[in-house]
DNA sequence: TGTACATCAGTGAACGCGCGTTCACTGATGTAC
DNA sequence: TGTACATCAGTGAACGCGCGTTCACTGATGTAC
């Protein structure tokens, strides 16, 4: 199953997977690079041959989400072609359904505290994820009239919000903040409702 | 102007805006218990006087954050009274303006990892908060037809989750995530849409 | 096929650091007489 | 007003801890002849 036989195998990989594990476990205070290394059966010196440090593991599991990220927005917005309604709704989904299953990914890209603009490869998988919404969002504000139509990044950028909002505060276990509805639903219509107030649905 | 003088005056409260300011200016990181004492201008050890730890000292600086957000929340729903709309579309503004003028509570209150059910006191001082966005949520709804009228536990949800996004993803100063609006005016077009969506406003 | 050598992934010990927390103390403050 | 005493806020030294990182090393792997 290891790619090839060196020592370990393929080190850099597990690593990876052991600190996404370990971030989603104990959140983002709770990772530390000794453990992720531990985890994979390994001195914490032994990390330095893969990685140039704490910061850059982190970077690497972002960078690894963001394409993942971005695969699963693509998938999400090419299935439902070509009603631009539809894509849009799609990718909608599609961030609280992968914040949801991967939330080690999730946390590393969005909560680590790591810039998106640390390395051109960083940037280049948030970019390509980014872009996909924004893509939708271009489809769909062609269904609105020119003169009243705001520019597509603004409502990319409004439903990334309440996107991000959901995950936030409704989608994380935190006994604090008793979720009044299933995270789902709440995105689901939150994005129903503000739809049909850029008129591209109709009033039911 | 301390309240009274054994020895330093006021030293717990001294604390709190020492770890604030600390919170603010270094991130949910970057804070630690040393650091506050020393910029009080105190020993570590004397902070155990007035806090149990490190926990309840961040604890205390979400209570008064919770304090005060209500009072704003309740500032800005009281001054655009009688209008439901106008008081709903006030708190939305409150939230974002709360966030930007004291990230250090802010960070406290949402991002800290501090469960809001840690203390009664605590959980009271969130409770009251949240109930006031609540309130502007249920006037609001007593203006939709009832048969279409979704929960306002609902919308006052999908407020405080496009607000919490605006100010996570674009509202800091993490040069990763270009803005490509101004959070202010995001925010208000967002909630403008939305309360279209649900056939409050006009559309214009 | 067999031997000598180079490579380099992972080891293990050590480092300096700053953390949160504890403890016996001290000395300024407030109070009783 | 003055003295003796109790209180208790803050001190300073010490602790054990786990962190991220470094370094000279070792020994399994892959390669050249």
């Amino acid at each position: 199953m290891p790619k090839r036989g060196y020592h370990h195998g393929n080190l850099r990989q597990a690593l990876v997977e052991a600190a996404l594990s370990l971030i989603e476990l104990k959140g983002r205070t709770g990772f530390t690079l000794s453990e992720a290394a531990k985890r994979a059966g390994v001195t914490p010196a032994a990390v330095y041959r893969h990685f140039e440090g704490r910061e850059d593991l982190i970077a690497e599991c972002a960078r690894q989400g963001f394409l993942m990220f971005a695969d699963l927005m693509q998938h999400a917005y090419d299935k439902y072609q070509p009603s631009a309604l539809a894509a849009f709704e799609a990718t909608g989904r599609a961030y609280l359904a992968f914040a949801r299953k991967n939330p080690g990914h999730y946390i590393s890209m969005f909560e680590s505290g790591i810039s998106s603009n640390r390395t051109p490869d960083l940037a280049n998988a948030a970019h390509r994820a980014r872009a996909i919404l924004e893509r939708a969002a271009e489809d769909l504000s062609q269904h609105i009239p020119a003169d009243k139509r705001p520019p597509a990044s603004m409502f990319s950028a409004h439903i990334l919000a309440m996107s991000h909002g959901v995950v936030e505060l409704y989608a994380r276990n935190t006994p604090g903040a008793t979720s009044p509805f299933p995270p789902e639903e709440l995105l689901e219509t939150g994005i129903g409702i503000y739809l049909r107030g850029l008129g591209l649905i109709d009033p039911d």
